[in-house]
DNA sequence: TTGTTTCCCATGAAATCCCATGTTATCCCA
DNA sequence: TGGGATAACATGGGATTTCATGGGAAACAA
């Protein structure tokens, strides 16, 4: 699982590298990389290894086929997104779109969030880190397991 | 089960024994370690083991993607987790920047609190152990098994 | 050619591994 | 049940490896 926040920097040829425990997280798949793709909610990137992609492939291909949000699912996520395989010493090039979506200029921030990643402008996160925290205290937020009782959405 | 609170040495290189106990509680997992990170609710840490992660990300991937609460806890809680794995001696190494979350400094106390545990300075966690037992007393507090028919959420 | 991308090697800092040791708890046998 | 033997645990320090990063050379494309 993805978990955990670091920041490394982009370097003049637009590489940067992946921290090891995202790397060592999708090990042993069809190939030695990640996928990334703009998020559709704003202006940072979305990733995962090969798992998340064959998840989202399953959620996908049970929605109606001429479902207008399974189409548009289609086309933002596996239409946008790239492989991105890592050199040997685990970074992997950023394509100028991709930073550019996410404002990345220097430096990036990567943040597991178990199943996926974002990788984020470092001041944009932070500021959002910081108001997510908050949020979290302020609302007293806990997680509670779903009663499997009642169900009741 | 995390149970039992022990305090243990930090060293010059921030390490720190993680009680016996704790540690055979996540033996057999994918790796050989734990998770910890920031409360969000003060200054000590959250911990656990794969299964308790596992758990987490089921409860929060069963909410809304555009639920501003499944954000603050995905980014609060994955965002901010570490995996500490244990050296051969069964110790883990703080970052600096959880041991500053918790002031701790020389000296970290774990407490086990079933499903997971918290680490504390040992002066404050006296302290809130001396209020934790005198609110339970004046309150009569009583344990009670819940209703396995209606559970409510 | 000219610019871009991929591969390879070098390096400093940081994290991890490995060995040694005292202390405490547990076991076993008389 | 006492007491010595044994194992488990917590701790300290040095050596080694990993990691992130920088730059050059070779392969490729325009």
């Amino acid at each position: 699982m993805f978990v955990s926040t670091a920041t490394n920097g982009i370097d003049a040829k637009g590489r940067v590298s992946v921290p090891a425990g995202f790397r060592s997280n999708v090990s042993g798949g069809p190939f030695d990389g990640i996928y990334v793709w703009p998020s559709f909610d704003g202006p940072w990137l979305e990733g995962g290894g090969q798992a998340l992609m064959d998840d989202y492939l399953e959620m996908i291909e049970a929605m109606d086929p001429y479902d207008e949000a399974r189409q548009a699912l289609e086309q933002s996520i596996f239409g946008a997104a790239r492989t991105l395989s890592f050199d040997a010493n685990g970074r992997i090039t950023l394509p100028k779109d991709l930073a550019e979506h996410a404002g990345l200029d220097g430096k990036a921030t990567f943040v597991g969030l178990g199943r996926r990643f974002e990788i984020w402008n470092p001041d944009s996160h932070a500021r959002r880190a910081t108001s997510a925290r908050a949020f979290a205290k302020e609302n007293k937020l806990k997680l509670r397991r779903p009663s499997r009782m009642t169900e009741a959405g």
